[in-house]
DNA sequence: CATGGGATTGACT
DNA sequence: GTCAATCCCATGC
């Protein structure tokens, strides 16, 4: 998708990115699962202001903001808001739908729903390293595009971060209801819960 | 320059 | 359920 697409309020790119497709090489899947990060909340690394690490989330619209968590995994997130604004959306599950061999050579594991189902799963699934961050998300080598026609109406439900310590009360993760490709169910909360409704 | 803390995962009890 | 691996970076002296 093109900047403008992103250049919204990040709890409305989220929500919007399930269902769109990433690929990269001859590797690709449907995104299942997001998460907002916005620089007024204390989880979001934008927090502290803008620093060298910083750069790319206040950057421009589109771009790919990747990290190294934990000095183990890389994370893929999608710059939000418009530039000077720090805040992105991280990926943190696909459903594979391409490449699929490639991803469990890379990945060391043969049930697809292993390949993907994870923020540093999916990364190492599709290739992706730290060298992708700035890169843009409409030329590549990441490219993310439109929902697939199958992918069209798909129920999203919210619920609170995974992993975080700092603003846990946020209701600010995305998920396709029904996909078995997540990185953990939704909790027993946001299913029964009117606190957890999705956004308009 | 030293230190401390992770937007995680996989192995193990 | 617990826990270590491993590295980037923000912070403070």
């Amino acid at each position: 998708m093109r900047p403008d697409f992103y250049t919204r309020p990040v709890l409305e790119v989220a929500r919007d990115l399930v269902g769109c497709l990433v690929t990269h090489g001859d590797c690709a899947g449907v995104i299942v699962e997001t998460e907002a990060y916005h620089d007024s909340e204390p989880a979001c690394h934008a927090f502290v202001g803008l620093t060298p690490r910083t750069r790319t989330l206040f950057g421009l619209p589109g771009l790919a903001y990747v990290y190294r968590s934990y000095g183990v995994h890389a994370l893929l997130n999608a710059v939000s808001e418009p530039e000077g604004i720090g805040a992105a959306v991280l990926i943190r599950a696909l459903q594979p739908v391409a490449g699929i061999d490639h991803m469990r050579a890379r990945r060391g594991v043969t049930l697809e729903r292993q390949l993907c189902s994870g923020p540093g799963k999916l990364t190492q699934a599709l290739g992706i390293e730290l060298h992708h961050n700035g890169t843009d998300l409409w030329r590549g080598p990441i490219v993310f595009s439109p929902r697939p026609a199958a992918w069209t109406g798909v129920e999203v439900v919210c619920d609170r971060r995974v992993g975080i310590t700092r603003a846990v009360e946020l209701p600010w993760r995305f998920c396709a209801a029904e996909s078995r490709f997540l990185s953990r169910p939704v909790s027993r909360a946001a299913r029964t819960s009117d606190d957890f409704r999705t956004l308009a």
